[in-house]
DNA sequence: GAGTGGTCTAGACCACCAC
DNA sequence: TGGTGGTCTAGACCACTCC
């Protein structure tokens, strides 16, 4: 038996699914819904939640609760975020410390430049990504005109967004984000780069392929 | 100002990680810990659906609440699965339709063998996958034997598990999965084999390298 | 039956936003 | 200032588990 909750998000999820309520467009307020649907607004405030950590509403204090604009889907690929539309970079100096020195395998305290790329789509961001770069690698010009790997490993994880993360990438905390951590080592076995990307869950996917010449399965557990 | 939700959220999560609260063991009971915390059951509640969705604890209806036992992290890497401690397999012929047919490249219809593979540790599944393979190619032996893949393609994405797979994995339906698509492509050109991974977001990070001996840069946006 | 978590209610009070 | 969502309360009632 399905809750009232779940019946009153699934008919939410319809009115947008069918065009009903469109992109962009402000639900009726909280109180009003509730009486609509004769719930309190405890229950009616539960249902959208979850249409919250899917993605399909977005609430805004004070304002109202909105119909999630569609934004493209984002596709990472070697090493590439597509469509890339409009990135502010934010460029900042800071020292090699703990996880991050383990990832670019230099000392603590190394003098490292940070990259704070944020991607957007219209208004909205849909990216970000920090760049770490040993400071004698960093020049002037940003950092994907920068020397060629020879080797990128990329560490793929699903999670829950810090807080920061969601009020940057203007996402609910319960909307989940593909994080990617990319390690890039230069033809010497240096590492020339770390890089932290997180993607809203909803709209973003990563790419990888593999080719194989000789032996290796396509096995799994 | 963090919410009273946040600081009980916080104050557990410290027991738990300093050992007070042990993995497995039960937390007191939900108007217990209201009592203690000086707050409605129904905040304190809010302050578990927290810790749930992180996978710090289990919520079993009408027995309690639980610190959910740390398993090994899972590692998905050149297509394997690691730690693979049991695997029970269940073997279904059906035929290719929709999504399916299209990631095979095979027509509407055709028939496959679909090898649903369920990982476990200790008495708890940990990983989720139907692996699906064209009929004429699959034999008697499990799929991970198999005719050796020229090219391997990944799509990660980061989302919530369905019903179905939240109740296979036991995890809750709010705490994020990495699910993997892998494609593999037969020496031929043809696709011999479509994967559909599910792994809980909290322990499995997928890893993907890639070398490069010509041009292409480490760019991102 | 006793105890647990799950759902829901009715309403108070606060914080944010726009006019 | 009025409307919006955010947090919190006190308590009713139901469903599940175990004795």
């Amino acid at each position: 038996m399905p809750s009232l909750r779940d019946t009153i998000a699934e008919d939410l999820r319809a009115q947008i699914a069918t065009g009903q309520l469109k992109p962009g467009e402000r639900l009726a307020s909280e109180p009003q819904l509730a009486a609509r649907y004769k719930v309190s607004t405890a229950t009616l405030r539960n249902a959208l939640a979850l249409l919250q950590a899917e993605g399909v509403i977005e609430k805004h204090h004070g304002k109202g609760n909105y119909v999630r604009r569609a934004l493209s889907r984002l596709t990472y690929e070697g090493g590439v975020l597509t469509p890339t539309l409009h990135v502010t970079v934010r460029t900042t100096q800071l020292r090699a410390e703990g996880l991050l020195a383990i990832l670019l395998k230099v000392p603590s305290r190394t003098p490292l430049t940070e990259f704070l790329c944020i991607g957007h789509e219209g208004e909205s961001p849909h990216s970000l990504a920090r760049i770490y770069i040993p400071r004698d690698l960093a020049a002037a010009e940003p950092p994907w005109c920068r020397q060629r790997p020879a080797e990128v490993q990329d560490r793929v994880t699903a999670r829950l967004p810090t807080p920061a993360e969601a009020a940057t990438l203007r996402i609910t905390p319960t909307l989940a984000v593909l994080a990617i951590t990319r390690v890039s080592t230069g033809p010497t076995g240096r590492v020339i780069e770390a890089a932290r990307l997180v993607l809203p869950g909803d709209r973003a996917e990563a790419l990888f392929t593999a080719h194989h010449t000789t032996q290796e399965g396509g096995a799994e557990g």
